[in-house]
Parts: C-alpha cells; structure tokens; sequence
DNA sequence: CCACAGGGCGGCA
DNA sequence: TGCCGCCCTGTG
C-alpha cells in the first residue's frame, strides 16, 4: 500500500482489489454513507465529512488531509488488515464466487455508540428506512458540521442529547417501537461512557452478553454491534438473509442461534469476514429462486 | 384496502 | 424452556 498526501485529498494504491466502495458501503455495515451521481460515496464520520472513490486503481480520499488519515481513516477503513490473506484462508469450494462478488469488502471500525443505536434501529426495518431515520436524528439533534457538494451534514448525536428526549420526540423521528428501547440505550450510556467502550477489552461471549443488557439488543443487533465496532470477528450476525444463504449454500438450518454456533464451528476468527461477503451476496439478490 | 418485510420482547404454556 | 403475537413504517 503507497499513500500520497496532498492538500485537501489523499490516493492510496497498491490495495484495489480490496478495496472497493461500492462494496464497503452496501453491505449492510454501516448507514450514514450516500452515493453521489458520480458514483462516489460521501459520508460523515465523528465529526468529519469524507468523499471516497476509486480511479483507476487508485483510491481516492476527497476532503481530507495526512492529519485526518492517520488520526481517522486508517482505523476506520481497517487499512493496516490484509485482506487478501483474509479471503485466502476462508476459501473454500462453495465461497469462490461469493467472495469475488464482494471482494472489495472491508470492515469498518466503527463508533460503539452509533453502532449500537443503529443497529437497534435495524430490528425489522430496512436498509433506506434506517438510513432514513438515523438521518433525521442527526438533522435534528447532531451538530451541524459543512456542506459538501451542496448538502449539509451533521454528527451523529451524543448519548446525553438523545437522553434527555422523550419517547414521542424519538418517534417523530420515525422509530417507531424502537423508541424506547433507544431511550433505555441512551439513559444506560449517558450514565457511563465508560461500560460501553471498554467492552471491546472483554471476550466475545462476555461483550455480547452484556451488550444484550441494552433492550432491543438481541442476538443479531449485539453481533452487528460487535463485529462493526468492536473488532469481534468471531460474531456472525444471522438475520432473514444469513438464514437463506446458509441453506442455500452450506444446507445449514435451524433458528438463528443454531445457525450461528455451526458458522462459528466452521471459520472461527474469520466468522464476521465470511458473514460480510455472504450478506452482501445475498442481500444484492443473489439467491436461487426457491 | 390488504399483504408483507424485518428482530426482539414479554406473556403464557 | 419454547413459542407466538405484537410492535411500526413504507411499498406494492
């Protein structure tokens, strides 16, 4: 990987075919990222507003700076993870096409508390919706942070802004039944940050069991949460789509639990790596026909 | 108008 | 413990 800095944008070459937007951005990992008409995708991290494309081979970090790169984008992007080693080692005879539709996947290291507010939204909701309302509580209860190609962006709001809303506030936001347990997130963080983000420190099975204290945290959103913000790449979320595409493709069935601890028995560490490029196969209309 | 998609909770066996 | 009805919104 060759980094190149320059005023207000950094190239990065030498990692293409892991590297790939589209890719990154539509699996189902992450919501505050948009494509714009000219095929890149804008989006707001912590309070900084980044524009990703790819020319080229060459991959190019718009609005930024070697500070921000070093400081956010590194880490964000996992960019010090070889992820051709990766898809080397999960391999097998039935994951060879799955794994080049998705090649360009990587997973982000993402914000706990975002995370964990997200993915309490993602319960029985769909991708646009939950973009859809995370957008509306950043309008309305983030900071406002710029403007990039004519539109405003805000920070996704603090634990103690959120706190001190009240359930119909939340579902004015279009939250629906969720509100609450939003609320519950918000009281529980805004009382102590500290809980939160030393989960990351724990095991994967003590990580999921307390993040599942959280109300409307359970098996699925706490594996998102794990996998997406805290480095626990044994996670395997399993929802509608990880349920079809493991019959269809390991004729593994069962509830959710059952199909997670035989994933898990099969790649291990690499889990979440396996569950992204699956996911995105399955979820881009992939699947057989049944 | 209705059917349906999509996780977790809580009540009841 | 396991199952089942319900929560909410948008789309076809």
């Amino acid at each position: 990987m060759k980094v190149s800095f320059y005023k207000n944008k950094v190239e990065i070459r030498g990692i293409s075919e892991e590297f790939e937007p589209e890719h990154i951005f539509e699996c189902g990992q992450c919501f505050r990222w948009d494509r714009e008409d000219d095929g890149s995708y804008t989006g707001v991290v912590q309070d900084k507003i980044l524009n990703v494309t790819k020319k080229n081979d060459v991959i190019v970090f718009n609005n930024t700076n070697q500070k921000e790169f070093e400081e956010v984008w590194m880490d964000y992007f996992d960019l010090d993870r070889d992820y051709s080693e990766i898809k080397f080692k999960i391999k097998d005879d039935k994951l060879n096409d799955i794994i080049e539709f998705g090649k360009g996947i990587r997973i982000l290291n993402q914000d706990e508390w975002e995370t964990l507010i997200s993915f309490i939204i993602s319960a029985n909701n769909r991708i646009l919706m939950i973009k859809r309302v995370i957008d509306n509580l950043s309008r309305n209860y983030g900071e406002y942070i710029g403007t990039y190609k004519g539109k405003k962006y805000y920070t996704f709001p603090r634990a103690e802004k959120i706190d001190a809303l009240n359930e119909n506030d939340l579902r004015l936001m279009k939250t629906g039944f969720r509100a609450k347990y939003i609320k519950d997130a918000a009281d529980k963080v805004s009382k102590n940050k500290k809980w939160l983000y030393q989960l990351k420190n724990l095991s994967y099975n003590s990580a999921l069991e307390e993040i599942k204290i959280i109300k409307g945290v359970g098996d699925k959103v706490g594996n998102c949460i794990l996998l997406f913000s805290m480095n626990k790449y044994e996670a395997f979320p399993v929802d509608i789509w990880m349920k079809r595409i493991m019959e269809q493709v390991y004729n593994i069935k069962g509830k959710p639990d059952e199909i997670r601890k035989k994933s898990e028995k099969i790649f291990g560490e690499y889990s979440g790596f396996v569950q992204q490029y699956l996911f995105y196969y399955a979820s881009q209309g992939k699947l057989k026909e049944k």
